[in-house]
DNA sequence: GGTCCTATTGACGCTGCGGTCAATAGAAAT
DNA sequence: ATTTCTATTGACCGCAGCGTCAATAGGACC
């Protein structure tokens, strides 16, 4: 396993027009693409500014001008890919009028779907875990932005179930209860990024049995 | 400071301590120990062979005397840190007596144990997950030694307990039931080391969640 | 067309790291 | 004490990668 670094990197078209000036507006999602790209496949230290400059087909100097350095370009990063995850989430809550049951139903089975739809999702967030020891300002991000969100939104939704009298009044305001519903879904990613699709336990099983698990166990007795 | 006469080999170090010969036996976990501690604070490609020599108070070069390079050495520290994790969990439920339900609950309880208790093992789990993918003989030791082993051992004791008529029948041998089981403890585990104490879910206030929605979310009906 | 702004670039400095090597020196065997 | 074996070391090599800078050129605006 001695580590090839071929640095192939991305190909330039040196047959194009080779220097076109674009606005940052469009300029920028071309360099968090590759970046994104770069970063999944060789992780934080092992990514290159060269190499995520080559993949957008841009000089080096280039991602230089548009971010101050190579932690600041992860950070962007990691912004633009975990956003959108709960903002979904919420939408669907919030749109949501049927049983509390049905909605948690719903939840899980929209989190194990992003798993499978969603690979580019999941290696930012594996990405994250890798990194965020290291990264002690990209830590508070993730918890403020994923981590909080996520189990005030399960919090709430149990809550509501359990003030519908659909669920145990013990599990009202568990603080435990969220992270346990939230963490298979995070295994569930975080295992086929790392195994790949066939070795990994597989999204959908786990969907069924995480909601028989969960709606049995939330169920009033 | 042009000319220090660079005498190759040279002379004694005046000012560091002796220069002990050790036999293998004894230099190896030394440098084991060095090697988790340096790749566990810097990742895999973030560590360095000379920073996990230093840790060890020891040359560079000396690394090289024990282990090929850099990959062996990684995949040295991580077999003998994750080794020793379901050998426990094995002998538990080898020498368990009393219901299933009870056995669930002490195997539940040894793992949310083991996450605040060996932070060690918790950060060599993180780091296998964060470089899993990038090394596929390590992907496919944590899948056989690890993960199948954990799952096969969560699918023992659920059957068990279907055939003893505590659990519902649905559950024996769900491919995804044993997953879900597994995955909170995990993470509990890896938001642990991210997050570090203070801001990571508890460990215990999960722990009592997982035991409750687990052995309800089980139980006949 | 001319002017200005700034997106874009190639080349460079420098640091640090993986890996190698010949030389040195504990300690066990004789 | 001498020999032998090998654990241990400092120095060195080559290179990859981050960050910098002065110079260039594409396009917007008049």
């Amino acid at each position: 396993m001695a580590e090839s670094l071929n640095r192939t990197g991305g190909e330039r078209d040196p047959s194009g027009p080779a220097r076109r000036r674009l606005s940052p507006a469009e300029r920028l999602p071309q360099l968090l693409d590759a970046a994104i790209e770069e970063f999944a496949e060789r992780g934080y230290a092992g990514a290159s500014m060269a190499g995520a400059a080559a993949r957008a087909g841009v000089a080096k100097a280039l991602l230089y001008h548009y971010f101050p350095g190579k932690a600041e370009l992860f950070k962007a990063v990691v912004r633009a890919c975990i956003q959108p995850v709960f903002t979904e989430a919420q939408r669907l809550v919030d749109a949501h009028a049927g049983s509390q049951a049905e909605l948690v139903r719903v939840l899980i089975e929209l989190g194990y779907a992003r798993v499978t739809a969603e690979p580019r999702q999941g290696v930012v967030f594996k990405l994250l875990l890798a990194e965020a020891d290291r990264f002690p300002e990209l830590a508070a991000f993730y918890h403020a932005e994923v981590l909080s969100r996520g189990l005030a939104l399960t919090r709430a939704v149990v809550r509501a179930g359990v003030e519908s009298g659909e669920f145990r009044p013990e599990a009202v305001d568990d603080p435990g209860l969220a992270a346990v519903l939230m963490a298979p879904i995070a295994m569930a990613s975080v295992w086929r990024i790392m195994l790949g699709p066939d070795q990994a336990p597989s999204p959908e099983a786990m969907c069924r049995a995480h909601l028989a698990l969960a709606l049995n166990g939330l169920r009033r007795r």
